[in-house]
DNA sequence: TGCCAGGCCGGGT
DNA sequence: ACCCGGCATGGC
């Protein structure tokens, strides 16, 4: 099988035994740009805590969160984790949302797919993969989000390099697929399903694993990240 | 009880 | 252009 074979039966077979995940998990695109930011490298269900703090506050707002004492925004999404850093970046993205789109998210995503990446890519505290789950799971554009289990999974399948960017990787997915946000959306979710299940860090825990038979013979599983 | 979680930045080589 | 320490809470 080539690379981009590959990468369709690995979907095929994720979503045949895992089904469909539904992903994100938010109400609003407003809160999906929360939630890609709190869970920088943490524990979703952290992140549940925060965002629930946020709702009962009434703070899931544009203006609220740039209005607001960064200080006190810290102590409400606290369980998030890095809860003064994660209060500035929030504070970041909601002042270049102000100054530049009058606070309207919706006004932000009428630019251009590449034009929207590289908006969101510029708030200091964003990086690529809070970028593309934003400009994917809030603003529907077919933009592949990498994350760690991607690159491990497709690491201990032999796919990639040890030295492979994030832009490789997503280049890897964007050719091997058709261009549709819905599939990109329901692809990553399922790549994070088995990477918490079975692909844990340091971890080779393969054994039922819904991409097993996918597994190439004597493919090495051991220290990545 | 230590290790891990849906990263990213800034300073140092 | 890399490399690395720092950031922090909660679950298993």
């Amino acid at each position: 099988m080539t690379t981009d074979e590959k990468l369709r039966a690995f979907y095929e077979a994720m979503l045949s035994t895992l089904g469909p995940q539904g992903w994100w998990p938010a109400e609003t695109p407003f809160e999906v740009v929360v939630g890609a930011i709190l869970t920088q490298n943490t524990n979703w269900k952290n992140v549940e805590r925060a965002i629930a703090n946020l709702k009962r506050e009434g703070l899931l707002d544009p203006r609220a969160l740039d209005d607001m004492d960064a200080d006190r925004l810290g102590e409400v999404i606290r369980p998030a984790g890095y809860f003064r850093i994660k209060a500035r970046r929030l504070k970041n993205f909601m002042h270049l949302l102000a100054e530049r789109f009058g606070g309207d998210l919706d006004a932000l995503f009428a630019l251009s797919t590449p034009a929207l990446r590289e908006t969101v890519l510029s708030v200091s505290g964003i990086g690529p993969e809070t970028a593309d789950s934003i400009v994917l799971y809030a603003a529907g554009r077919p933009v592949f989000v990498v994350d760690a289990y991607t690159a491990r999974i497709l690491y201990r399948h032999g796919l990639i390099e040890g030295d492979a960017t994030y832009d490789d990787l997503q280049a890897l997915f964007h050719g091997a697929l058709a261009d549709d946000a819905d599939l990109f959306g329901e692809y990553h979710a399922l790549l994070v399903a088995v990477g918490k299940q079975w692909c844990r860090k340091r971890a080779a825990l393969c054994s039922g694993c819904p991409l097993e038979p996918l597994l190439e013979e004597g493919q090495p599983v051991t220290e990545v990240f």
